[in-house]
DNA sequence: GACCCTCGGTAGACTGATCTACCTAGTCTG
DNA sequence: CAGACTAGGTAGATCAGTCTACCGAGGGTC
């Protein structure tokens, strides 16, 4: 049992201290030494996995959403009715917060990187995708029980709440919000 | 006729720069250097004006809070019901995108600057208050047709939208997002 | 009207730290 | 032996913040 195996790839450690990093002080902010200080990793092996700082970024984002799937599709595989699957699209983001909370919860992490990137850069491209797809999910889980254009109506105001809660939920550092929103949502269910 | 009445005082050059590039860069990627270029102003003048780059943040959030009221004030004093009162925070929202859409509109300046403050920044805090002051608002111009713990309900309801519909609205850089949730929230009105 | 003084501003050099990115030379392991 | 990784250094830019020396307008005073 070597060093790589005990405490994983330098890529993969790169990945996770960056993760650590940028959602906690930002993405502007973090340095690259911090990463690999962090990751107990030489400077080199960050340049040997990713060309740039820019694309280790644009890694952070891809993981950060592929993470997000992870939570959803977890929470989706217990929902038992149409409106289940769409409650699960906000226990997805309870779950992140709970989790993120351990470290000092900030917010959506995707949003907060998209924040601080110019309007041009491709990981605010990607941010805007995951955004569009989380939005195609509710209105796929919508799609059984009402009419198409209501259901696209209507997954458009859920995803406002799922993500005005979120950014308020980030600015007070708790999951409350998240929580009511939920509330909201399951209100809204049981009226149609 | 001198130099500081032909372009107003430094100080107030220094914020209309710093805001500027604040929002269009990111706070962090945005040096010092660059805002007095910008502003046409000696590094001085910033440090005579501004005890620290972080007090100048302060000032930023602060300007940016009073401005969102200035436009959600004029758009008050249109309303003539207690409805046209709520829609005006809506408007409010959409002045701004469409005041900031004239060198690329990226979302709300608040919440981008929280994203890339760290968590116990009190320009963070500031960002927070100037939140729930807009939800107090909805809360007060609601307070009229519905009971009281209702338009509690309802405007967080209404805040949710409007936020989730701001961050959209930031990724896609166009004002559409906003206009959908002042419909839904139109309609919700009308429901009521 | 001449004098001076204060105040806000200017220009630019400077410090010391930190940034990204690249390089070298050596180590460990399958 | 090859390939991934290490420590540590270096280049060159940029960062926040400080300092000095100077300028000019406005206000008060004699």
């Amino acid at each position: 049992m070597n060093v790589r195996e005990r405490r994983g790839s330098a890529r993969g450690r790169i990945l996770e201290a960056a993760g650590r990093r940028f959602y906690a002080d930002g993405i502007a902010s973090t340095g690259i030494d911090a990463i690999t200080a962090d990751a107990g990793v030489a400077k080199m092996s960050l340049y040997n996995n990713f060309a740039s700082k820019a694309a280790l970024v644009e890694a952070y984002v891809d993981a950060r959403h592929e993470e997000w799937l992870g939570l959803y599709r977890a929470r989706a595989a217990l929902a038992a009715s149409p409106a289940g699957l769409v409650l699960a699209v906000f226990d997805a983001y309870i779950d992140h917060a709970a989790a993120a909370h351990r470290q000092g919860f900030r917010g959506c992490g995707l949003l907060n990187a998209a924040a601080e990137l110019g309007a041009d850069a491709p990981a605010r491209a990607a941010v805007r995708r995951h955004k569009e797809e989380v939005e195609g999910i509710l209105a796929e889980a919508l799609g059984g029980g009402a009419q198409a254009d209501r259901a696209a109506d209507l997954s458009e105001h859920l995803c406002f709440l799922l993500e005005g809660a979120m950014a308020r939920a980030g600015l007070e550092g708790q999951d409350t919000r998240l929580v009511r929103a939920r509330a909201i949502a399951a209100d809204m269910l049981d009226r149609l």
